[in-house]
DNA sequence: TCATAAAATTCCATTGAATAGAACGGTGTA
DNA sequence: TACACCGTTCTATTCAATGGAATTTTATGA
């Protein structure tokens, strides 16, 4: 009700609608109109009235044992939304080619707001894997991807990323989003559009040894570079900066 | 407005923002406010309105050209959507295998309503391919995946396909979806649900040969019933029956 | 099995939110 | 420069959305 009434505003129906679509998490995936009217703060009669135009539209499924869930019309458009970045053909194959070279997961994460969502990810093919399937939203301050969004979500098509920022790649994260998690991350950089994406590897942190860790950063590096030079950026076309700086990284 | 205004009804201004979230298709995946309001006949400053809602909620997102295409929180959904099936650990890797041995691309299809959607695909490496991309809704009535989840809506818990049924299989199609794209399809059945989806491997018709059929086809079907054996259900287990069928149905 | 509790669903008078269309402003085109 | 088109803001009217109570259905357990 006092949440965010300002500016030009919507509308309200509509507003509480997708408020209680939103309430569906990985956390909660199925909800009973109890829960959905607690944690919304509607009454039942009205989350009931909302539930029935979200199914109307597919949006949201009522199960057998009077639950809802979200329907198959997230999905398509899910997808839409996925291929409307044109981003999967070139991409995919660069992650693919990663995970074949070094046999932990590769992941491309894009900022949404104040979260990253993990686009496409390409799992290895090792027993022992973490997992953050594609679709998950993970928080922008913890994990390599992190990182990298934040640090370079200032870049776009007026202001290239500074040397000392180049240098710092790839950023290595152990056991920050979880105590057995590893990552190493790069940004991807698009011509106009500046920050693009982040490219990572990730896996558990007892195969990142520093000797792991050494051999994967320059492939880590040369993906993240291939990626850019695909979407037409030009930021690690200063390849000496970024090789020199990376030897320096190695030391590191 | 005269649409569908029966039953114990929703919000009707839900309805609305719903509807015109329904105008981004694959086709029209970028609409402007004016085609909005055409499409969907709410005039501008109500299209307006609902597209402010849509977009706090990010299911819409502007384009600097003042544009609207679909944003990223239908791709969080769509995912939780996908996972809730609990379906992907299971037909990911059988997929796989299926292109590993054939060459072709496999997918897996579920029944939505009067269209399918393509859950799950796994594309062939070969540089000739059809293109369903996974979220793509089709038609019912084209396709091998089509036909198979049509003859088969019916089954469930209590109604197991007949013989008759399961010695069609598996469905082959030639040039239905279009002229150069052929098809093999089996259906996959849980242990209560009864039809869950279809499996299907396909490819340019060039490549479907009435020999390289023969060699598809079963391995389609088995897939088909490894599937099913894996979600719990049992129609295949009727081997002879399909075993005997099956030989019929390669010299048809 | 029946009684009790809890949840879902329906109903309806009240009211304020959504609406339509006109007016405004901005941008590109002839 | 003027015109035409598109997006955006504004506002009085009205009808759709609301919430709480009533009713029905489902679950629990004695």
């Amino acid at each position: 009700m006092s949440e965010v009434t300002l500016k030009t505003k919507g509308v309200e129906a509509v507003d509480k609608a997708l408020h209680i679509l939103s309430l569906f998490t990985t956390e909660t995936p199925k909800l009973s109109l109890g829960e959905i009217s607690q944690r919304s703060g509607y009454v039942k009669s009205t989350a009931l009235r909302l539930l029935i135009s979200l199914q109307n539209a597919g949006l949201i499924v009522a199960t057998a044992d009077k639950n809802y869930m979200v329907g198959p019309q997230t999905f398509r458009l899910g997808h839409l939304y996925q291929r409307s970045l044109r981003l999967e053909p070139i991409v995919r194959p660069v992650l693919r080619a990663l995970v074949l070279r070094t046999g932990e997961s590769g992941s491309f994460f894009r900022r949404e707001g104040n979260i990253r969502i993990c686009l496409f990810r390409e799992d290895s093919s090792q027993v022992l894997r973490e997992h953050v399937p594609e679709g998950e939203a993970v928080g922008l301050d913890k994990g390599a991807p992190g990182h990298v969004l934040s640090e370079f979500s200032d870049v776009d098509g007026t202001r290239p990323a500074s040397e000392g920022q180049l240098g710092r790649l790839p950023i290595v994260s152990l056991g920050e989003r979880g105590p057995d998690i590893a990552g190493i991350a790069a940004p991807v950089f698009g011509a106009a559009q500046g920050l693009v994406g982040a490219v990572t590897l990730s896996g558990p942190r007892t195969r990142f040894t520093p000797q792991a860790i050494d051999d994967m950063k320059p492939l880590v590096i040369q993906a993240a570079s291939d990626l850019t030079g695909a979407l037409g950026g030009s930021f690690y076309d200063r390849l000496s900066v970024v090789a020199t700086r990376f030897d320096h990284v190695k030391q590191g």
